[in-house]
DNA sequence: ATGGTTGCAAACACTTTGCACATGA
DNA sequence: TCATGTGCAAAGTGTTTGCAACCAT
């Protein structure tokens, strides 16, 4: 007779052949609750308020491998500093305000098809891009 | 009688309200001859390889009043460092090999009708996006 | 037991800033 | 002439590396 586990992204890890410890099951979870894309500051923030001491290169270190393994997106909004994403959610942009800061998740865009273009007319293998929105939300443009 | 000028980005620069300098005047040409878009260190190369002495900061501060101006397009890689290409260009975005690195041009995106449809749905007004796609050439897939 | 992981210090890469001097209009 | 542009030195970020100690398996 089998238990339900709780969610805590230990399969994910060890699936990954990565050990389990308490900074990766912290990166992955806050990556898991919040809908913005994260940077390392915002990691390293979470992790202490939830009483994981990490050492700032720990989570870079971790990202590194996490974005390798490919439970981890990473994504850029022109900061001149990545991002990350839990790679489950389903594929999706981004729309980012230049004013206010305000992110927005856009998922009308198609670009599986152009990828599948690419492969047949070109035999490009495209195994990822970015696509990301810059401008002015509804309210900033007032 | 007018004589037809030598087009050396003169007059772009005039009318966007900066000083006519080599530096400048270099790094616009720089853009204007490659087909690749273009680091610091690219263009640094450049100038010095054209006889034109310009200092790193020098290039920085130009392309972000370039930028500015509109006369110059920001773009990354997922290199952590900016790349820079003409603004004249058509717009277009890149495939980028991740083992030889080779760039190649891809125009067939239709991303404005996306971001019409996002002005239309969302009320975004949509200044500018990033496009890139990353993956394997035709030769590095064998 | 042992190889993957971590912390700490240091190094690196890219980019910005301050200020005095130089230069284009 | 004078606001703008430049060089040099220094500082600011984001990120990586080396190495010894540590810990998950």
């Amino acid at each position: 007779m089998t238990f339900p586990q709780k969610h805590d992204c230990t399969n994910e890890l060890h699936d990954a052949d990565l050990k389990v410890t308490p900074a990766r099951i912290g990166i992955l979870s806050a990556l898991e609750t919040t809908k913005l894309p994260l940077d390392i500051s915002d990691l390293v923030r979470y992790l202490s308020d939830h009483k994981i001491q990490a050492d700032r290169v720990t989570v870079f270190r971790s990202m590194n491998v996490l974005s390798e393994k490919g439970l981890v997106k990473q994504i850029q909004f022109n900061e001149g500093k990545l991002r990350y994403e839990y790679a489950a959610k389903p594929d999706h942009h981004h729309f980012v305000c230049e004013k206010c800061g305000m992110v927005e998740d856009i998922s009308q865009c198609n670009v599986e098809k152009i990828e599948k273009d690419l492969q047949k007319t070109k035999g490009l293998l495209i195994r990822h891009h970015s696509l990301e929105f810059f401008g002015l939300c509804a309210k900033c443009q007032q």
